[in-house]
RNA sequence: GGUCCCAUCGUCUAACGGUUAGGACAACUCCCUUUCACGGAGUAAAUGGGGGUUCGAUUCCCCCUGGGACUACCA
């Protein structure tokens, strides 16, 4: 049974890397029927951030990323934990990490470092300045076990650090990179204890993923550097490691790791523009993978079936929003206008605009094929949804026309639409052929008719036609546009 | 500086060592058309450089160059 997990610290909202890892990691699990773990990773006292957790645990939901084992949200937003092998918040694993820590200090595979901060920087300075590996000079490796208990005693401040080999070179086979090797030489021997007593990432998470029984460990390429450590420390624990894969990084547009500062990367920002999780999902996950030559629209289930490590590129991918602006437009296009309407709900409430289904419905058809987030509907439909247009006169007439001929227009409109019935205002095709019949009868020009109808509709340079928009109108509400318009011109 | 990773159109990517190097987004052109879109048809656009191996390299190996990550008592 294939055991994986995302294993994100709670420092305030989940990233869009974050989001892709974790589906990986998701996507694998289905893949192979194996359990997917979430835990979360807060040792880091100073980072923490008051209601992260929640507010992640929603983020995933809200984005259908389903761990089934780990921290969830209940229907009261409490949060709950389901599994065997919890908990799944570090910080309640303390006296866990206590426990391996001390066994590592009794087998010398750990030993404490009493060295303050000031000479730690001093070393590195004087590192840099002669251009040698900037590392801990491992000064207080020889300090014996009883000198360390004594100076423990006088209240000496200390971290336990990991014994890293002086030779040889520590290898493994990434999944997505093939072998990789590292001169034990030159890994630093890392801090595996603060001097608070909390345990830094790379014990808890070690010693975590071996509790938690994780058989694939699938994280970003910014943890390949760390890995031989954390090789090491299975090997001094005498535990078997689990297969790693390294994913390709999320890059801005400069190519450099995906940042705060250039754009968006938290998810929420992706929600908040109205972008949906089905097309968010599908996009990341074609971020550093594809499973077929000429496809780009998968759902999950889709994606889960052809779900390879192997498969996955090595090299990091440029986030670009573009193709995400395609892909929920894609979305956008096959959903019904119900669901349209309350996916797009939220986003008029935010405007202000408070209206019946009936005519929300209409809204997003009108603009269903137009616009790229559900975020863009509301000022899209505006003028749907006031009482009284403003309107700027010289729009009113068409480009190689006159206000003259378009007020004329208008009034012949006008007493054709008039004459007809309330039903002839429910389907925007038939009302067109209606009036481009009549159009053609009376000798007018499409463009000198039709378009200062559709700017007395809508009082907009770009609108949806104006049949469209006369139909999600009514015929009351067309005739008064009309009749205002005309009055605008007069 | 050190260690490690990476390298196909602008971007995301496809290509058992044998293809006119394919697709998608974006761009551009044309068609449709009452505006903006949608839709349809097209155009342009890539294997970083140099050595090998091979009958044949995008593909395998080496070097260079370039880019990136890491280099915390953060994760």
């Amino acid at each position: 049974m294939f055991r994986v997990r995302f294993a994100p610290s709670p420092t305030g909202f989940l990233h869009i890397g974050g989001l892709r890892t974790a589906l990986y990691n998701e996507l694998f699990a289905l893949h192979h029927g194996g359990v997917f773990v979430l835990r979360i990773e807060d040792t880091d006292r100073a980072r923490y951030v008051e209601g992260a957790v929640e507010n992640l645990l929603r983020t995933l939901a809200w984005a259908g990323v389903q761990p089934t084992e780990g921290p969830y949200l209940d229907e009261a937003g409490v949060v709950r934990e389901r599994g065997e092998y919890g908990p799944y918040v570090q910080s309640a694993r303390l006296d866990l990490y206590r426990e391996y820590a001390e066994k590592l200090l009794a087998s010398g595979h750990g030993y404490r470092c009493f060295c303050t901060p000031e000479r730690l920087e001093e070393v590195k300075t004087g590192q840099a300045a002669a251009k040698m590996p900037v590392m801990y000079d491992r000064h207080c490796r020889s300090l014996s076990v009883e000198d360390g208990d004594a100076r423990m005693k006088d209240g000496a401040s200390w971290v336990l650090r990991l014994r890293i080999p002086d030779d040889g070179a520590t290898t493994f086979v990434d999944a997505i990179r093939g072998e990789v090797s590292f001169q034990n030489a030159l890994i630093d021997d890392q801090v595996l204890v603060k001097s608070d007593g909390f345990p830094t990432y790379h014990l808890a998470n070690v010693v975590d993923d071996h509790l938690m029984q994780i058989t694939h460990v699938i994280r970003g390429e910014e943890w390949l550097p760390s890995t031989p450590k954390h090789l090491l420390l299975y090997q001094a624990f005498g535990w078997e490691a689990p297969m790693f894969a390294h994913l390709p990084l999320l890059l801005n547009a400069d190519r450099s790791k995906l940042s705060k500062r250039q754009g968006d990367v938290a998810v929420e920002d992706y929600k908040n523009k109205g972008y949906l999780p089905e097309a968010i999902v599908n996009f990341v996950a074609l971020l550093g993978w594809n499973p077929t030559a000429d496809r780009e629209v998968y759902t999950k289930g889709e994606l889960a079936a052809e779900f390879a490590l192997e498969k996955i590129n090595k090299s990091g991918a440029v986030c670009a929003i573009d193709k995400l602006n395609w892909l929920n437009r894609e979305y956008l296009k096959e959903m019904s206008a119900d669901e349209l309407v309350q996916r797009a709900s939220p986003f008029y409430v935010e405007q202000g605009i408070d209206a019946p289904a009936a005519l929300l419905e209409k809204a997003v058809t009108l603009e269903q094929r137009r616009v790229s987030t559900l975020a863009e509907f509301p000022e899209a439909t505006a003028f749907l949804f006031t009482d009284r247009l403003e309107y700027d006169p010289a729009l009113l007439a068409a480009k190689k026309s006159d206000a003259a001929t378009a007020k004329s227009r208008l009034e012949g409109l006008l007493a054709f639409f008039s004459g007809l019935s309330d039903e002839s205002f429910s389907d925007a095709k038939s009302l067109e052929s209606l009036t481009i019949a009549q159009v053609a009868a009376q000798g007018w020009t499409n463009s000198e008719s039709l378009w200062p109808l559709r700017v007395a509709l809508t009082g907009r340079a770009m609108s949806p036609g104006p049949f469209e928009v006369a139909w999600a109108l009514g015929k009351e509400k067309t005739i008064a546009r009309i009749t205002t318009a005309i009055q605008t011109l007069a």
